[in-house]
DNA sequence: CAGATTACAGATTTCAAGATCTGTAATCTG
DNA sequence: CAGATTACAGATCTTGAAATCTGTAATCTG
């Protein structure tokens, strides 16, 4: 006997047809496929293609996101170098993800261009961790201001070079490890003082 | 008797195919065609078809430019208003441009993608002007630093999804003026201190 | 009747052909 | 002989018919 059919052996198969096709070629047909199922079998679980390739995503992120948190919620450093540590990690773990898992990054990536739920989700998960960080160096006194969130959103954009997935052909490149330490240490300089 | 086929003119007889038929359908065969020459007559001036894209995007960016450098020169006004004002034309050009001149912006995204001579020598003047504002801060005391490039080029970083290509779908939305100057704000905040 | 399958219509994609394009060379013309 | 044209080979693009895919509905099965 197979094994029962449900949402999470689904989002499985489709991660390794993903990983295997990319998002232009990959179909649900071959996602069935790859479980020896029909392709109607898998509608019953999700109610269309792009539905199912933005769970995958939402999976897909959401472990990125677990990573991040720990270093965002590290009470035992100082708010401006958790910051700092918070941006690398995100950079890191993002350049990792495009050069480790391409395909299933370009999936990320058209989901982003259509903004699609999946990622809009995202980048509030990332905003909530980030304005937990400044909110922290509020409290202490090491960064000046009023609204976490909205210096949140602020140093996002700022950083956005770093993290959006428009910007992926340009993290292969020399001395982008030394532009971020630059561009984190302006900002850092610009959370200071008074906003 | 026909005009002289020059350079400039079949520059100008691109820029117009480009415009009517976009970066992906424009052949160098419809400039010939335009121009009432046969194809050949253009391999005479430009020595490739990316060479042609090229020059015509230079100098479409190259107009862009001076409006700009009128800004980044302007004496009368004090490094900081200065460079905020900077930062908000090129903004503001980068939307008009794209959404008055949708395939030539477009042209300019494939050569930005490409990493092409004329994309680089366009970011290469906009630091330079950067870079001048930068020194004219640094002298009279308004920013705090030692490296006028250096700080050109993460200011430049911190502004990208305001003035990169790979950001235009995002120009469009609200609150894009007002994160903007958020960021200026920000980007100031850092350069007013020790860098 | 829950959960799967087959059947199907309309949209999208593939594929091979022919057409068009790029870039070069040989040729023409004033 | 400068400046243009025609001619051409190989690469790329169009085109339309066949195949495949998406999503739904009707049907089957334990």
């Amino acid at each position: 006997m197979r094994a029962a059919l449900t949402a999470e052996t689904i989002m499985l198969a489709t991660e390794d047809v993903l990983r295997r096709y990319g998002p232009g070629k990959a179909t649900v047909v071959d996602v069935a496929r790859a479980l020896g199922v029909s392709h109607a079998a898998v509608y019953r679980h999700f109610p269309s293609k792009s539905a199912l390739r933005e769970a995958v995503t939402r999976r897909w992120l959401g472990r990125a996101h677990e990573e991040l948190a720990a270093l965002a919620t590290d009470a035992d450093r100082p708010p401006p170098g958790r910051l700092r540590a918070w941006l690398i990690a995100l950079y890191a773990a993002k350049r990792h993800a495009a050069t480790t898992d391409p395909e299933l990054f370009a999936t990320y990536r058209v989901l982003a261009q259509e903004n699609s739920a999946a990622t809009a989700e995202h980048v509030t998960a990332l905003l909530h961790q980030l304005a937990g960080i400044i909110a922290a160096g509020l409290a202490s006194g090491d960064f000046a201001g009023d609204d976490p969130a909205a210096l949140a959103r602020t140093v996002f954009e700022a950083t956005a070079a770093f993290h959006h997935p428009a910007h992926v052909a340009e993290w292969g490149g020399p001395d982008r490890d030394d532009a971020l330490a630059d561009v984190c240490a302006l900002v850092l300089r610009g959370l200071r003082t008074a906003g």
